[in-house]
Order: structure tokens, then C-alpha cells, then sequence
DNA sequence: TTTAGCACTCGAGGAGTAAGAGTGCTAAAC
DNA sequence: GTTTAGCACTCTTACTCCTCGAGTGCTAAA
């Protein structure tokens, strides 16, 4: 059965209402606030319906109409507006993509904590190897007496580094021989090639450096492994006890406790891997802890062969046309910055002092 | 005034009695639970004097009585045990020592992680140059056409690298160049020492290499910046929500909030360089936010040249002893982790299912 | 000096009540 | 056929009143 236009009008309004101050929403309050010249036993009537059909709930008989899951689904789907970002917001949401974005994890640590505080509700944000992460080049310094730096260069453009000890020193031509052995054997694999034959057919040509090509070699795999898994940080958590239904702090916990665990939140993370925009609505959510709690995701890229997902979490009222709109701008704009275009308005100016 | 022993007694269990139960202690209780064959009315006796004294509080009237910031301070300095740890304590402590510890950061993220589960309160952990960062060694390597990768290694024995794109490709002799430039006249330096005369005093050595010089000398800049900062992480934040005095969500939510604000913790965790453990109850605390949350801190060595604190932040009515205990040996192991010495008990026997 | 006894205080918790918001239904009005 | 006014009904919230019990301080006896 087809919605008329008047009830979703009703409904539209009544959850905006609700959104906005988190009370249940009466018959009178939609009369005198959707422009229907209706009165309130009308509304009441209409509401009925929306009831039967379960786009609306009822917490006690005496109370107002709060919307259903089904409710707010169909606001997201349908009813509401494309928030448009005033100039305000886009300067201000400039103002934090143009952030001294260094390391990707510090980039990371930072825009959740920029979402956070665009939203006001709790943010995550995850990075991922959309492929198989491989070594692509290899570089062994020798810095000090038994004292050496490996640098490993992945395929993500990632490059990490690590300070081996072994008490040996090796002459330059040493060096050199490791180093293009490692390049050439141990360049393009992914770590489940890494095997102990790999390793067993170099032992000859190696001599002497082969303890300290295993060393390097044992820190790739771990760089590998490290890149491929996600990187996940959240912030703002505190944001949500100022949420009126997380005044219950038992409540509040489950959900922070939910936040600080990175794997559960890896878990979230990892099937929606979906292009764009998703709005996930309470009980819509496979995991236990976010049954009455909403997800809005969007995707973004960092280069060529890795995306990470940028989300916030807050109760089902929530504002979802805003942090919709606000998300999806961010995540644009981050995706252009690690795609190394210029920001909307290009005006890089030099910082001046 | 001097305490009579038995005073110091009654005090000792009332904190006790409190910390355990978080409800105020009555004079019946102590005459139960204090080994003293005294009778309750005795007991009010020397608790009305005690509250005189001002080491006890009264709620109100007709409640027990908990133990004032005085009366904690004494408990803390004067009358607390050590808390011995059990042979399971220092079992699962070594446990968390011996964690794939790696990266500083990475170390740094897990250890606070680990200790706030050992301690069941939110705990942080800080990282801090003790000397100012200098460069030890640069090394800048061509990576692909117009892509360099820059690494710089601090006399704080922490490297880092980055990607630099220079739309030019230099031979190996100008990279040698530019390396033996770098390694000459950007070493040693702090960051305040790198000034633009000393840039304009090479630009005819590097001739073409200048604008890559130019990049990773501002890196270079960067990673020593970031390296005289403090580092600091916090974790189990959650933990705050299970006690009691923290039911109130704006109370929680206060000091969560100012946990999460890492500026604000830099200054708590700025002054109390001192040596070993330190406890501040209460009121004892410079902020605002903290005065009443208890806070133990101890510090621990990384290397030669960092320092850093490892403390817990919970309510006045703490398990000090405990908490003390267990951060105190934490922190002992950390330094002797970064002094490369092995963990106490050294039987590394491998763990059978 | 310790203890028993007792009157007193004060908060927690339960019962009862009044107010207010919102509903659903009915019957009249458009 | 819709819309509206009116009204009885329901249910929550907030408030008041009251009782109960824990714990105290004081006094007087042991």
C-alpha cells in the first residue's frame, strides 16, 4: 500500500521533530508544526495508520508517536532533504581536510577526530588494503656497530622501518649483495609466499649477511601483515553521553566498550565495503551492542590500491541528513587529498606568519 | 598530635572497608571487621575524634563515615601494605610485558591498553625526549621516477620515512651528493638550529639536488618536532563507567572528556617528572576536572635519552596498594624491555594448551 | 577507659495522589 | 466521505507523606 502524501509528510515531520528534541511527538505539536491545516483528531487519525503500519511506535499509550526503524528507514530512503552545506560548514570542512596530513595513520587519527567534532557523535575510521600487500623494495642500512636499519617499501607506498641488532658489521659490497638479494627474491610476494624453501634457497648466496636478511626478511612480514589488516581509530566517544538516551550509563557503556574494541569494530567495518553512502538503522545492525544504535558509513580511497571507510555512530534519532551530507563531503574530500588533487576551493595560499 | 595505634588501625580499615565496598563505614562494621576486641561504641569514640582530626568524612549524619583526601594520604604514605603480588599477578604481568612490542608506538598504544586492564581503571601512558631530538643519519633513496623516499634516523634511535615526489630523476651520484650534504651539515642539530642561513650555505654544493634537499631537510624537521612532543595515548576509558562515584554521567562524562584531550593530559603528565611512583588523591590535583579522581603515575626509561609515565586515573576511593603494585612492577619491566634485559622469572617455556 | 542503652537525625524507599499529555472513539459539521 | 469538536480514558511524572533502618552522640554504669 502506497504512502499518500500527506501521511508522509506527517511522518517526515514527526521524525524530525523527534530528532530534534528526542521527545515523543503528539497529535498536536505535528498539527500546529507541519504547514497542513489539519486539526490535531485528523493528525491523530493518520498517525493511527502510520501505527498500524509500523512506520511509527508508541512507548506508552499516554505518550506521543516516536518513529519505528521501519520509520526512520523510509526518512532516509525517501523523505528527507539533501542537506545542503551552508558556507559555512564547506569553509569549515575545508579548514579541516587542509590539516598538516602527513603519515596516514596520523591523517587517520586526525579526521575521526574531525568528524567527531563535526558531528557530535562518536567517528571511526579504517584503512584497508584493497589488495594483497607485497614488499617493492628493500633497503638495508648499516647505522652504527651491530646496529642496522631496515626499510621496507610496499606496493601501498607505505615505507616502514625498523632498527635490527646483530653483532656482526658487514663491509659495503656486503651490504650491497644483501640488499640486491633481497630485491630481487623477496620483492612482489605476498607474506603467505614467504615460505622457509624461499628463505633456504638464498641461504648460499647470502654467506655471513643470511642471519641479517632473515631478520629484515621476518620485519617485512610483519609490515605486510600490518598493512593488510585494518587500521582502525575512533573518536569523540564522549560525544554520545551527551545524548539524551545515553543518560543511562549502562547503556552508554555497552556501546563505548562496543567502540574501544577494535576487532568488533573491524568486524562492522569490514562487509560493507560498499561504494559510497550507507546509513545502517539500529536493529538493522548484525552486531548485538548496536540494536538500538545507527551507523552512517562513507567510503573514501587512499591512492590506487588501498580505501578505508569513515563512519560516525550515534542513537537512531539522529540527524541524518546532516551527517549524511557532512560525511559524504569529508570523505570526498579525502579521497582528493590522497589522490593528490587540490581541495574545491584551490587556493593554497602559503601559510604566512 | 600524634595517632594512637589504634586510631591508625580503625583508619586503616575504615579505607579499607571503603575502597572495597564504596559505601560509607559505620562504627559496627570496624568493630566487626578490625581485629580489636572493641565494642561499636568505642569505636564511635575514636571515629568522631578521627573526624575531628579530619581524616574521616560524614555524608550525613546518619551514615558511616569515609575516609577525607587526609585521610587517604595518610592511608597511602603511612598505613597501607605492599601489596605483595601473587605468583598469578606477576605471571600475567609478565605475560602483558612480553607482547610483540615493536614500534615505540605501537608499545606505547598496547602498554596503556594492558594496564588498564590489569588495573580496571582508564590508564595512560606518555613518551617524552628527555634531550632535544637531533639527526644522526639521513639517507634518501630513489624510488621510482620522481619519487623519493627519505629517512631519517634521531638520536633517539627512532626512525621515520616518507614519500617525496620531485618531478626529476638525479643519477646516483647526485643522490650520493645530496646524502653526504645532508649527513654533513643537518646532523647533530636540534630543531631550532636549523636555520636558513645554513640551508643558503649549501646551495651551491647541491646544485640540482637543492629542492630535494630542501624537502627532506623539512621533514626532517617535522620528525623532530614530533619526536620532542609527547606521545600519549590513553585506554579503557570505559572502565570509569563501572564505578560507582561515575554513575553520573556528567561526572563520567567530565572526566572522560578531559581524559580524551590530549593537550590537557600533556599538562598533567608534564610536572610529575619525578622519579618512581607518584599519588595524587584528590583535591592534590592542579585541574579542575580531577579534583576528585585519584591519580597514580609511575615512570619508566626508553633508552638512553626518553622517558616516560605510565599512570591510572580513577576515583579517590582507589585501590591504592594494588594499583600502585601493579603499575610500579609494569613500569620496571618496561625499562628493563627498552634496556634490552630480559623479564624477571626467565623461563620462557613454551606455553602448553 | 570501656560499654550498654537510648534518644535523635537523616536518607532511602514505598504508597498515594494530583496534574498533564496524549489517545481513541463518537457524533456532529462541512 | 472527510474533517473536526468533544470527551472519557490511560498512563507517566512529580510530589508529598510516611515509615524503616542505619548510624550517631551522649549519658551513665561497669
Amino acid at each position: 500500500m502506497e504512502l499518500s502524501d500527506r501521511k508522509r509528510k506527517i511522518l517526515r515531520t514527526i521524525v524530525e521533530s523527534y530528532i530534534e528534541t528526542a521527545e515523543p511527538v503528539g497529535s498536536k505539536t505535528i498539527a500546529d508544526l507541519a504547514g497542513l491545516k489539519l486539526s490535531s483528531a485528523t493528525i491523530r487519525n493518520e498517525m493511527a495508520d502510520l501505527t498500524a503500519m509500523g512506520y511509527l511506535e508508541q512507548p506508552h499509550t499516554s505518550a506521543g508517536r516516536i518513529p519505528s526503524p521501519a520509520g526512520y528507514r523510509l526518512y532516509v530512503n525517501e523523505l528527507m532533504d539533501d542537506h545542503k552545506l551552508t558556507l559555512e560548514e564547506t569553509r569549515s570542512l575545508n579548514e579541516a581536510l587542509r590539516l598538516k596530513m602527513q603519515e596516514l595513520d596520523q591523517v587517520i587519527g586526525e579526521a575521526s577526530r574531525v568528524v567527531s567534532q563535526l558531528t557530535n557523535y562518536p567517528a571511526f575510521i579504517s584503512s584497508a588494503a584493497s589488495t594483497r600487500a607485497t614488499v617493492r623494495r628493500y633497503e638495508v642500512l648499516h647505522v652504527d656497530r651491530g646496529s642496522y636499519l631496515a626499510v621496507v617499501l610496499t606496493n601501498l607506498n607505505q615505507a616502514q622501518n625498523k632498527l635490527l641488532s646483530y653483532p656482526a658489521d658487514f663491509s659495503a659490497e656486503q651490504m650491497q649483495l644483501l640488499c640486491s638479494i633481497l630485491n630481487g627474491k623477496f620483492t612482489g610476494r605476498n607474506v603467505d609466499q614467504f615460505s622457509p624453501e624461499l628463505l633456504r634457497s638464498v641461504r648460499d648466496e647470502a654467506g655471513d649477511t643470511l642471519e641479517l636478511l632473515v631478520l629484515t626478511v621476518s620485519f617485512a612480514v610483519e609490515v605486510l601483515r600490518h598493512q593488510e589488516n585494518q587500521n582502525i581509530r575512533v573518536a569523540g566517544a564522549t560525544h554520545l553521553l551527551q545524548q539524551p538516551e545515553y543518560r543511562n550509563v549502562d547503556k552508554a557503556q555497552k556501546l563505548l566498550t562496543y567502540l574501544s574494541d577494535d576487532s568488533k569494530l573491524a568486524a562492522l567495518t569490514a562487509p560493507s565495503a560498499a561504494d559510497g553512502m550507507q546509513i545502517i538503522i539500529g536493529p538493522e545492525n548484525v552486531a548485538d551492542e548496536l540494536k538500538d544504535t545507527s551507523v552512517v558509513v562513507a567510503s573514501y580511497d587512499i591512492g590506487d590500491n588501498m580505501r578505508g571507510l569513515i563512519g560516525v555512530v550515534g542513537p537512531t534519532r539522529m540527524d541524518y541528513a546532516k551527517v549524511a551530507a557532512r560525511l559524504s563531503y569529508f570523505a570526498d574530500g579525502m579521497s582528493r587529498l590522497f589522490g593528490g588533487d587540490a581541495l574545491p576551493p584551490p587556493r593554497e595560499d602559503p601559510e604566512k606568519k
